[in-house]
DNA sequence: TCGTAGAAGTTGTCAGTGTCTACATTGTTG
DNA sequence: CAACAATGTAGACACTGACAACTTCTACGA
């Protein structure tokens, strides 16, 4: 085990990873610009220019790593949230706008969890990436089954699809509506969680009276790599 | 040096720039990637590696472009797919699916247009980009305001909010829902139209049976550049 | 007609980047 | 305590975006 009680580093950092990725967190909140060199994060991190390519093969299994923690500051936040409901109404609300809320109040970190910058030409998304998004998802889901979206859905097999359908309506919305916000295409950030109010009220009315129904054969998940 | 071969291009190659942007948009095409550098593009065009700036101020000023190229022929498509109908709620069905077959069909395109690689620090979105955009907007709010969602909505200031609203609601979920597919965060991409349908569908009749109003004094419309 | 100003394209250069290889330092363990 | 793997450092390389200076061509007014 690691063992940096000393202020003052010696040769081995011990915890260089996780500082890496808190520098990277960093300066996306400070610049606002996914434009940043390794280099720059080693400096950043009091490290030489090629430390970093000691816990990641390459740039883009860094950055994968920094949009995971990205997730899971999001599946956090949306957890302390629901917590303070009991009505999974109230509850899938609050979990819809802190996901707009954490979108909004730090553009280029979502851009880097859902601009396609890993998606890249074939490889999918890093698993790492993958297993934080779906607790996300999962929890998503979770809240809806409860009854978030105006009666409780029973989790059987044949209401999977009825599910799936709602989570993917509510989360493309949610998601869709962060992104124009956070791109600044619509209206001002300012008002925004007043906009978003009205919104996904207007969404939860439409689904609770009529949840789409998803046809046959369709599956909602993530995309499996085939290797 | 370059002497002029029959039909081949001399010194000045004449209409360079609309070259170099049909170039980036086969290689994003091809590639799926994001990552091509200018000089590529350049020795793609069979140009000097200096040759764009003479018409592009740096990259992002070219990549710009290539995202408004994309707005325009996300535009001239979905006029193309309205043309086919006279009945509004199926233009808006058709318009809505265009877009995300589009969005489908060239995921790193449409990343481009709205994954945040050109909304930076400080510069919001370059105004040959927000025009493209309007456009794209324009044609949406027309669709809705003939009664896209169930009923005409007249052009008044008084139903300018609930105009807005529903705009924001059909861009939002299409938009989402676009994002996550090209993602493949959800759902094989094969049978993506019909996922789609049915969900578009549970929006219309969510959205013809009761608009969100919006909160007054939120206002939907692009950032206007400070310039 | 011509000659010149400027647009369009070229070559050369520079700092900075991602990544590779080789080397140095460390904590751990047999 | 010595060998070893993990971790960090130093140097090198091809490539990138951008700048400056040069060349080639085109348009246009006297």
């Amino acid at each position: 085990m690691p063992k940096p009680q000393s202020h003052e580093r010696a040769y081995h950092h011990g915890d260089l990873r996780r500082v890496i990725v808190k520098a990277a967190l960093e300066i996306l909140r400070e610049t606002q610009s996914l434009e940043f060199s390794l280099r720059e994060l080693a400096r950043r991190a009091g490290v030489s220019h090629n430390a970093p390519y000691k816990h990641f093969a390459d740039k883009h299994e860094l950055l994968a790593a920094v949009s995971g923690a990205g997730f899971e500051m999001l599946t956090e936040r949306m957890a302390n949230e629901i917590a303070n409901f009991r009505n999974p109404r109230e509850q899938l609300f609050a979990l819809l706008r802190a996901y707009i809320d954490h979108g909004v109040e730090n553009p280029a970190l979502y851009s880097l969890m859902f601009g396609g910058y890993l998606t890249g030409p074939n490889h999918g998304r890093p698993a790492i990436e993958l297993a934080a998004a779906e607790k996300t998802k999962a929890m998503l889901a979770g809240v809806i089954i409860a009854g978030g979206v105006g009666r409780a859905i029973p989790h059987t097999s044949r209401n999977e699809r009825k599910i799936a359908g709602a989570v993917l309506a509510c989360w493309s919305l949610v998601h869709g509506l962060t992104l124009l916000l956070a791109d600044g295409l619509v209206g001002p950030k300012k008002k925004s969680s007043a906009l978003a109010d009205t919104l996904v009220q207007g969404l939860l009315d439409g689904l609770a009276t009529e949840l789409p129904v998803l046809p046959p054969g369709t599956w909602v998940g993530p995309q499996v790599p085939t290797s």
